[in-house]
DNA sequence: TCCATTTGTTTGAACGATCCAATACTGCCT
DNA sequence: AGGCAGTATTGGATCGTTCAAACAAATGGA
């Protein structure tokens, strides 16, 4: 090896100063074209990459993007998290970024985390997955002029922040649509209690589906906490009453044990996620667009960290997921 | 705010110099009791951190580890990877590492990567999860002098580097035994094709448990490639064959399929992962302790960064799994 | 008493990039 | 020709930390 390339290297390979290097670099129309050429030229030979801790030394700027990795296999964890974080990851390289790791229990823990992040890293932003109602961390990152995008829409709070997020709603509007198509009548809803902004919105598609094709929903759904056995035994106590020939999931666990329900006929179900559950026993599910989210994600933050805050575009991203198709519906 | 807190900032309220505040980071036991306590009660006093990106400039060190994040669902990814990746990120942060993240596509493109993040960003080491015969990426980090540490032990190769695995074998004999235990004396085996290291070694497990049960193995395995079709396939057609009365299989898909065969009486089934499939069916399964294996991996990796490697602690961990028993066996 | 040794602390320089202000070089107008 | 604006390049200072070496004070032995 031919030791380490700076820009002094660059520089006197290239028959310049180190500030015209840098210049090419981040500004290079301040450069006569032809020495732009000789100073990328050499670059190229000596495989020169600018240093990261110099450059944020100087600039405060890192070129980090922070992200919790929670332990519970609850939430977006434990199904498609590692999915979201490919996406991101790849999302981030093109632009410059890199994703870092970091862990927190409890949300009070996790702003002391903010905190030590940013002082000893210089983190340009985070990005944040598990949302709640009255959030303390969107708080205190906004008090503090952090940048931060969240997967997950702020419901219930004023949206003063960017987000992305995945439209539950058309989700299960078009799983029971498909139903419908197929020429089911009566369709069933098994989702999570009332007042979380996930559950209700999935529930929301449901039931506008079946009011948009003037079929009565009423009877037909049952709110329950997530789980297979819970999932089993409001399958079966659907069946017994208002005996729906298909059922809506808010989750591929609650439609995992709908599926188990005994019942006479056979029942179609979708459940929603798209996690590893339901392809192992290809049960058709709603699955997010969990590339694309991350990529807006990356998008949204670059946007912000590249100072373009007066350009009108939307601060806000909702994307569509889509039915995956397999056997159970 | 009171504006950034540096290394001046507690020298100047300590009323010693930089060097000295540096040194009670450093190297404690340069500096005296008292001053040691006084400059102690000014960092805390004002919050300082030290910032990395300075220290990294000095020392040419970032405490910062990089792990690939895959895009398939094969290998470790889609099903246990976010174990692994917070295991790792817990245990990096009280040793003062942190952990990032990067994808590839291929081998010689990752390699291009590593050159990229270390010019970059100084990285001190790597973790590489999934390793194979013949692996590129090893012989260049070894032959480069990086840092590194894999998942996984090189099968085949001379383990010039060092590793943590999980005892595969270990896990299939418990499974083996705790089946034998339970009165089963046919106990058949289904797992991958003779070749890969991971899957030979699992089926050893069950081979020698079996002999030294005095139990006969002859007729009752299958090798197949992974996956539920392929599982249910070949339990049908051991229990067609020689008829066992329970199955330890390589992994959680052919053990979802062979729960699907159909069967004159009850099998017993035990799967490999403890992936969240198991969890959703209830099949018991055999779990890689993988807070553990991460926490190795990070200490493997501070004991060489800390320049450790005179001592003649073990460079190779091999942990063993357990059984976590569900329903199915 | 004096020098050698140890212990504790301070000073100046350096890591590699960018920012700033000053300078050299154009071409163009009067 | 001289002046001037605009462009291209230069050297020096700087970010916050650690390293290397110098310095000061305390200890010990002959």
């Amino acid at each position: 090896m031919s030791g380490k390339v700076t820009i002094a290297t660059v520089a006197h390979h290239a028959q310049v100063s180190r500030q015209t290097v840098s210049n090419v670099l981040n500004s290079p129309h301040l450069v006569r074209e032809e020495t732009r050429g000789r100073v990328l030229a050499a670059i190229e030979t000596l495989g020169y990459r600018a240093n990261q801790a110099a450059r944020q030394m100087r600039t405060g700027r890192s070129r980090l993007i922070a992200v919790r990795i929670e332990p519970a296999n609850d939430g977006i964890n434990g199904s498609i998290l590692d999915r979201f974080l490919h996406g991101l990851t790849e999302a981030a390289a093109p632009a410059g970024y890199r994703i870092m790791l970091y862990t927190a229990t409890g949300d009070d823990n996790e702003i002391a985390t903010y905190d030590d992040l940013l002082a000893s890293y210089d983190l340009d932003a985070f990005v944040l997955t598990s949302t709640h109602h009255g959030d303390a961390r969107t708080t205190w990152l906004a008090e503090h002029d952090i940048p931060f995008v969240t997967f997950g829409r702020p419901w219930g709070a004023p949206d003063r922040h960017p987000w992305v997020d995945v439209d539950g709603a058309a989700g299960t509007a078009e799983a029971t649509e498909r139903l419908i198509a197929a020429g089911h009548r009566r369709i069933g809803f098994i989702g999570w209690p009332t007042g979380s902004g996930v559950g209700d919105n999935r529930r929301e598609g449901w039931y506008a589906a079946m009011r948009a094709a003037d079929l009565d929903p009423s009877g037909l759904e049952r709110r329950v906490d997530d789980g297979v056995a819970e999932g089993r035994r409001s399958a079966q106590d659907l069946l017994a009453g208002a005996g729906p020939t298909a059922l809506v999931c808010a989750s591929d666990s609650l439609a995992l044990g709908a599926l188990r329900a005994d019942a006479r006929a056979p029942v179609a179900v979708i459940g929603f996620d798209d996690t590893p559950v339901a392809q192992a026993i290809s049960l058709t599910s709603v699955g997010q667009p969990l590339a694309e989210s991350a990529a807006s994600c990356v998008e949204l933050l670059a946007r912000l960290l590249d100072g373009d805050t007066h350009s009108g575009r939307p601060q806000h991203v909702l994307l569509r997921p889509h039915v995956v198709v397999r056997d159970s519906g």
